[in-house]
DNA sequence: TGCCTTCGTTCCACCTAGCGGAACGCCGTT
DNA sequence: AACGGCGTTCCGCTAGGTGGAACGAAGGCA
């Protein structure tokens, strides 16, 4: 949790901003020598902008440790912006269907940047391994849905190369072995997860109009709670799900 | 979706902050006049805040419309402040549990200044009357987890003048009615939604250590879908629900 | 076709308001 | 008692926000 300082634009705006988005990943109230250090800042400025958030209703701080923490304010905010989301609004029900038939955890992702963007998730009520947070992101080409979107970008090989070099040495990528596997998504119509032990997952790209992704569902589960029979009928479910909720956005 | 120019705080923090939640609120993407004439500033101030904020990438703009609309970055900053949330957290398994057990609609809300907030929600698939959007705020009184959050509150009739006021001609609230209200739902621990029509719903609050809700569960459903026997399970469950999951929250 | 409104954008001089260093009062520990 | 770190406040300096004006482009109406 210790990191160095982050150097961070100048002028009140872009502080703010920064000390929002600090304290809202922070799972626990930070202190005012806190904050400052996180992103370099005078104390007297880091106070004066804490309270500029206070004031606005973005931050509170506890009467008794003094600690500053976000509040809910901010969460009501954007969820504004996903309700609006047309995607978002269209996939929910055909997550939760997709959810009921399969028993296991579904997940919508949609492609930022290089990524991909956890939008909504319905997890399985059975006991499972993992589980990524509704609006957090991952690397594209490690997620099963990454691919399945990856499969029918234009710029896919650029995403590997700077995927490649941002994970570095920590986990290598083979690019090479991924471009040929994204090829067999295309062909199949689905991608498959293979970087996280234990879990099997599934996912397929929602093809609007146009020859680009607009987003893809996956599913996952504990590898030992899939046979062959159960890998075919989820996918089989996942397939139809797509097919069914690109129609349904294309028609928007 | 015609609105009054509203008084901002003057500064750029306050100003930026406004802008943001404009483009938020905002159902499609607006013209840069259009957002200056909201907020009262002008065209160039306007302009500037918004090219600060796409900057930052909070904002982007249509390139063909030149339409300016808020991006996913505020919702995915906003997911983080709701994750850390432990009420949140603990309630999301007692409520898929519920929503299961019940097969209807069930919300999970808590209480901000005289409103409830709707933190969470799982919605039937069995068709539905209204929905509640998540992130919602809704006045504390008009709604059963309200009034279950209400029935252990030490300022609860404070709440009731100040709605009262608050809604004034439009739906006028009978306090001295909702207030013999409260009393009961104290006594039987449950709460009934009673002003939408055609739909009923049940609450209960979750009672941690200390006398007052940290939040309330409820379950709502159309009318003609419950019975008395479906109400008296319904209300079963809910309880059941919401004592486990105070013993839950208490252990934290 | 041509006038005219309205849009988004850019420029600029004024001066407010953000800036950071320093100092203060307040607990904890040594 | 002396100390270090905390949150907070003060203040002079000036960077940067401000709003009015002007500009070019894109429609709308006659």
């Amino acid at each position: 949790m210790t990191a160095e300082p982050v150097s961070i634009a100048e002028g009140v705006v872009p502080r703010t901003f920064a000390v929002l988005e600090v304290l809202a990943q922070s799972s626990e109230p930070m202190r005012l020598s806190a904050v400052a250090l996180r992103l370099g800042l005078q104390k007297s400025t880091a106070h004066r902008i804490l309270a500029a958030l206070i004031g606005l209703g973005f931050a509170q701080q506890s009467p008794e440790t003094g600690c500053y923490s976000a509040t809910l304010k901010l969460w009501e905010l954007g969820a504004n912006v996903i309700t609006e989301h047309p995607i978002k609004r269209a996939a929910s029900g055909f997550l939760q269907e997709l959810q009921r038939a399969t028993g296991e955890t579904v997940s919508l992702v949609i492609r930022a940047d290089d990524d991909v963007l956890y939008l909504d998730k319905m997890i399985s009520p059975r006991p499972i391994r993992f589980t990524t947070r509704i609006g957090s992101r991952v690397p594209a080409p490690l997620t099963a849905g990454g691919k399945a979107i990856l499969a029918h970008a234009s710029d896919a090989s650029a995403v590997l190369e700077r995927t490649a070099v941002a994970l570095g040495d920590r986990r290598r990528l083979d690019v090479a072995a991924l471009t040929a596997e994204l090829e067999q998504v295309r062909e199949r119509g689905y991608a498959m997860a293979g970087y996280q032990p234990g879990v099997v997952g599934f996912a397929a790209p929602i093809m609007t109009r146009g020859p680009e992704a607009a987003a893809a569902i996956s599913v996952s589960a504990p590898a030992e709670r899939v046979d062959e029979a159960g890998r075919r009928e989820i996918i089989e479910h996942l397939l139809s799900t797509c097919a069914s909720m690109a129609e349904r956005v294309g028609r928007l």
